[in-house]
DNA sequence: GATGAATGAGCGTTCATTCAT
DNA sequence: AATGAATGAACGCTCATTCAT
C-alpha cells in the first residue's frame, strides 16, 4: 500500500464511521481499524482528531465544488443556471449520502462553528463563489428578491438540505422529477 | 432554595452548556458546577443524562407547542395562518436562541433520530401537528403545490431554520420587516 | 413507633439485604427503605455503617448464644452434650437462614477479619465458650483427639457450616434425621 | 516487560489486593498501580473486573486441579488415594494463601453464586470430578457412610477449608504430621 | 427526634495520544 | 515508515454521610 492509499483509506474510514455514528461514536482506533491501519499511523498524516475531521470537510467541500463547476455555464439564461446549480447539488448528496451525513454532523459541532463564519462571510476559498456571484447578479438584475445574500443562501440551501435528510432517512424517494418540482419550489421563494 | 428551584438551575445549565457546545462538550459536572449543585445532586432529577437531555428537549418543544397556539385561529384565512405560524416561530427561536441551538444538537444526534421519525410521521403528539393540518388542507384545496407532506415541511422549516441560524450568529439582523418578508418568501415556495 | 422499634426495624432491614446481597449490595438508603425511615435517622442509631454491621454481627452472636444455652445441662454425659450443641446449632441455621447468610458475608470481609480474631482466641465474650470448655474438657479426659483446640473447631463447625450452606443453597433437604446423622459424622471426627 | 509479563503482573497485583481486602477493598486504580500499569492497561488484557475475577478464578482452579492431579493414581486402596486428596489439596492451600483467600473471597459474592452451583452439580468441567468419582465409588463400595455427595463433601472440605483459614490467620501452625492427623479425622466423620 | 435533599469523593471505564520496537 | 501496547485524564454515575428544616 503506497504512502497516499493509506491516507485515503483512513479518510474512507473516518468519513464512514462518523457519518453513521457521528463524532464520539467514532473512536481513532474504530477508524484505524477500519483502514486496516495502526492506530499510531493515523498520526503520521493528521496532527490530532481534530486535523483529521477538519481535513475531511474540506474534501468534501472541496468534491462539492468540482461537482458543482461541471457543466456550469455563463452562457445561459439566469433561472437556468439557479436551477443547474440546486438541481446538481442534490443529485450530488443523494449520489454521496456519507458525506451529506458528514457535512451535518459537522457544521452541528463546535468544529463547524468557526468554519461557517468563515466560508459564507466569504472570507475564505469557499465553494459558494459561484453562487454567491450568480445570487449578487441575480439580486443586481433584480431577477431575485431585495434579500441579503445570506437569506437567499437560506431559501436556497435550507430546504435543499432538508429534502436531501429526509431522503437519506427514507421519508421520500427523491427520483428526477421532484428533484426538479423541489429546485423550482425553491426558485419561486427567491425570484422576484 | 426551594426543591424546583434546584431542578430548573439544572435544566438552565444543560441548556446553556449543550447549546453552546454540544453533548459532549457538557459533562455532567460542568452542568453541575454552573447550576451550583453537588454532581450528585443531578441524578435526584435525572436517572442520568440520556434523560437529562429528553426531558429538557420535551419542555422545549412544550414551549413551542404553546407559543404556536397562541393567537392561532382556525377562522383566518390560509396564507393568514400559514404566515402566523411561521412568523411566530421564526421570533420564538429569535427570542430563545439557546432553545434553538439545543433543538439544533438534539435532532443531530442519536437522541434526535428516533424522535424525528415518530415526530414527522406524526406518531406522537408533537406540536406539529396543526402544521400538519393545515398544509394537508392546503394541498387538498389546491392552495399549496402538490407535495408530499415532507417536502412542504422541509420548503418551510428549511430556511426557517437556517435564517435563525445566520441570525444567531451574526449574519444577518431579523428584525419584523425581515421576518415578515422571510416567511412571505417560504410562502411563495409552497403556493401553487 | 417508639425508639427501639425503630432500631430493630434498621436492623432487620439490613440483615435480610446484606444477608441477600452482601455489603455493597444493600446501600444504606436502601436499607432506610425498607425500614420505612429516613435515611438519616439510621445514623441516630448507629454512628456509620460500620457500626451497624458489627452491632448486628453481635446481636445474631448473642442469639445464638442464648440459644445454645438452652436445654443445655452440665449433667449429661459427654457425648450427649456435644451432640445437642451440634443438632441445636444446625436447626438453629436452618431456622434462621437470613442469620446464617449474614454471618457467612461478615466473616468473609474486613469486617470479620478481626472479629474472627478475637473471638476465637478467646479474647471476647464469645459465644463459644461453653463449647471451648466442653472441647477443653474432652481432650483433658482423653474422650477426644489430642488436637490444638481450633483444629477441633474446625472439625466441628467446618462440616456444620458447609451443610447449612448447601441446604439454603437447595443442594440438600436437612431433616431430623439427617441432622442427627451428620452431628454423629463430626463426633466421629473428633473423638478418640 | 514482555506482553504476558504485564497480564501477569496484573493477575498478580489483583489476586493480592483482592485477597486481602476483598473486591470492593480492590479498586482497579489500586491493582493498576500495584501492577505498576496504568489504569487503562488493565481492559486490554480484560473486557472489564467481572471478566478480571472470573478469570483469575479460573487460573487458581486450573492450578488447584493441575495439583491434585499429580501422583494420583486409581491404583493405590481407597482410603489411601483419599488421604492423598485431603493432604495434597491442604498443603496446596498453605503453600498458596492468597489463592485461598481469593477463593473464599469468590465464593463468598454473586460470582461465586452460580460458579458453586454449575460445580457442585458437577456440571462444568470442575476440578471435583475426581472427588465426586471416588466418593459415589466409596459410597457404592459401602468403605463410606450412606450420605447425599454434597454432605460428604462437606463433611471433607468444610473442616479442611476451616483449617487453612486458621492456619493463614496464625492460629494453628500446621505441620505435615498435623496435616496428615487432620485428614485422618476427616475420614473417620465420612468412613462407615 | 426525624427527615431526605444535597453532597462530593471515589468508582469502573473509555479513548486520544505517545513511543519503544 | 508503521505499529499497537501503554497511558492517564476525564467521563458518567453511586452512595455513605451531613445538615437545614
Amino acid at each position: 500500500m503506497s504512502k497516499p492509499d493509506k491516507r485515503d483509506e483512513i479518510v474512507r474510514a473516518a468519513l464512514e464511521l462518523i457519518a453513521e455514528h457521528g463524532f464520539h461514536g467514532a473512536p481513532m482506533a474504530m477508524i484505524a481499524e477500519k483502514a486496516n491501519v495502526g492506530a499510531g499511523t493515523i498520526y503520521r498524516y493528521f496532527e490530532n482528531k481534530d486535523v483529521l475531521i477538519n481535513e475531511l470537510y474540506l474534501e468534501i467541500e472541496k468534491h462539492i465544488k468540482a461537482t458543482l463547476q461541471e457543466g456550469y455555464s455563463l452562457e445561459k439564461p439566469f433561472r437556468e443556471r439557479f436551477l443547474h446549480f440546486g438541481t446538481t447539488l442534490l443529485r450530488h448528496f443523494i449520489a454521496c449520502p456519507l458525506n451529506f451525513r458528514y457535512l451535518e454532523q459537522f457544521h452541528n459541532s463546535p468544529y463547524g462553528a468557526t468554519f461557517r463564519r468563515d466560508t459564507l462571510l466569504g472570507n475564505a476559498a469557499s465553494g459558494c463563489d459561484m453562487l454567491k456571484d450568480l445570487f449578487e447578479q441575480g439580486v443586481a438584475q433584480q431577477i431575485l428578491k431585495e434579500f441579503p445574500l445570506v437569506i437567499l443562501f437560506a431559501l436556497f440551501f435550507g430546504p435543499l438540505m432538508s429534502v436531501v435528510r429526509d431522503h437519506i432517512l427514507g421519508f421520500v424517494e427523491l427520483d428526477e422529477i421532484m428533484i426538479r418540482r423541489i429546485i423550482e419550489a425553491c426558485w419561486d421563494a427567491i425570484k422576484r
